[in-house]
DNA sequence: TTCGCTCAAATGTCCGTACATTTAACCTAG
DNA sequence: CTAGGTTAAATGTACGGACATTTGAGCGAA
């Protein structure tokens, strides 16, 4: 193994260049699953062991590596199950913890082109978008209406999926290996057109949600969703420390 | 000095015995802003440097211990002020940050009992409680209702304060010494009723926040709060590693 | 084949030393 | 009295060694 050499008379600390070079590596997969350990890397940098343990030391706290005594090193895993966070996720998830049934009625799968959006996208206005429109039920009873604009170049994939009775996200990562790892979402109190009102079965206010949904970096999804206020509650706990989150969403059935 | 001594073949590490006898020791008050020194822990505990830098290192990462070379090691001070967090805070800091001029209309100000109220906040139904109504507007445009109930016994400083310019938070810490620190939201979508949407002056959708406050985790106020949904808009980032965050609230003029 | 045992490997804990760097208090010269 | 340098104190960095504890792989016996 060839030694690497450290700056010994530069500005940053031994640990923190250390540092820098391991995740430079881990970025560039250089590792698969397995990590050198303590000793391997202070023959490789030729430093002493206490420095290698202070670069360490972050990693391991960010879990990005995992070590005990007596096992091997490792690289941590991205979690299997990469969630799509969000209002929207927690909403279809609290619905199912709820216990009640969930299936959607597909109002329209197929491409084409929308300037706007596109441009949401961070795309041209020309691009192929891959369009699902959703009437979605809980419990038999309408919840939302959702639309989605995807990339083609992406989402033609899903183009003969029979989204009744599964979800976006899952045939996104199944057909596409696509994960949303972050995004942003704006959610607006409405009153529905009457049209969507017709959709919904009711007359109430709603929650109007858009989102940019993004894997790696790269917008992936465009959605808006519309939401019967009378089913749904956001929920958070916020605390001086860890700030505001979501904890649970509420979707129940109107009285 | 008399030196204190820990168990050395005690199951716990040294370490974390010293920083269990640290944290002790804080939380009694023993140090006043000052905190010892990395030598002067090894020679009254009679361990070496490195062990007391390993206990000391969760107390500098938490931020409850500050250090720095050259300087005098201090026990941090509670950050000053304790921002009341969540949605509602944000929505009137993002006015002033808007440049919005924000006053208020005081509808009600008085000491009432509420038996609902006074069940969320965790009291008997028949306690006092100060009320506190307002029409909040921003930009001169009315902005949202808020209706306030905080337990008679903490808030009675609060019945002669003039709320036209002035916020509940900087008055709930500046004369009954009291600062949120947790608690909890509920956003509903919502139609005002008419007399509601009198108040508002607009007849758009809203948004219904509930919120329970704490301090100390004692519960310290209950408030409703109506907010109009055309000028309004709940904005978060979501991250795989950090989760849903809110991020921005936005208000607006309407057209 | 399978159950234990042994043992190498890896991290955890603890000690000691040396020197660099930064801060703030102190002191002195003018 | 003040400007400036000096110095003690404190943490940061880096090295080294020693031993304890845990895990998992490999091996041998039943």
């Amino acid at each position: 193994m060839a030694a690497r050499t450290l700056e010994r008379d530069g500005t940053a600390p031994l640990w923190r260049q250390l540092l820098d070079d391991l995740v430079r590596r881990l970025d560039s997969g250089e590792f698969g699953d397995q990590f050198p350990g303590e000793l391997a890397l202070v023959a490789e940098y030729e430093i002493s062991r206490s420095t290698v343990r202070q670069a360490l030391r972050q990693l391991r706290a960010d879990g990005i590596v995992v070590a005990a005594r007596g096992r091997q090193p490792r690289v941590a895993p991205a979690p299997e199950i990469q969630q799509p966070l969000g209002a929207l996720y927690s909403l279809f998830a609290s619905v199912e913890a709820a216990g009640l049934s969930q299936h959607s009625v597909v109002h329209a799968l197929d491409v084409r082109a929308d300037g706007v959006v596109a441009e949401r996208l961070g795309l041209d206005g020309s691009t192929p978008l891959v369009y699902l429109e959703r009437l979605r039920l809980a419990g038999g009873e309408p919840l939302a209406l959702d639309r989605v604009w995807l990339p083609a170049s992406l989402a033609a994939p899903l183009l003969d999926v029979d989204f009744t009775h599964t979800g976006l996200y899952t045939e996104l990562a199944a057909r596409a290996d696509l994960r949303l790892d972050t995004g942003h979402e704006e959610v607006h109190a409405v009153i529905p057109t009457e049209s969507e009102q017709a959709h919904l079965g009711a007359t109430t206010a709603a929650f109007s949600i858009n989102r940019l949904g993004r894997a790696q970096g790269k917008p992936v999804e465009w959605r808006h969703t519309l939401v019967r206020g009378d089913r749904f509650a956001l929920t958070a706990e916020f605390t001086a420390s860890t700030g505001y989150r979501l904890t649970t969403v509420t979707a129940g059935i109107a009285p």
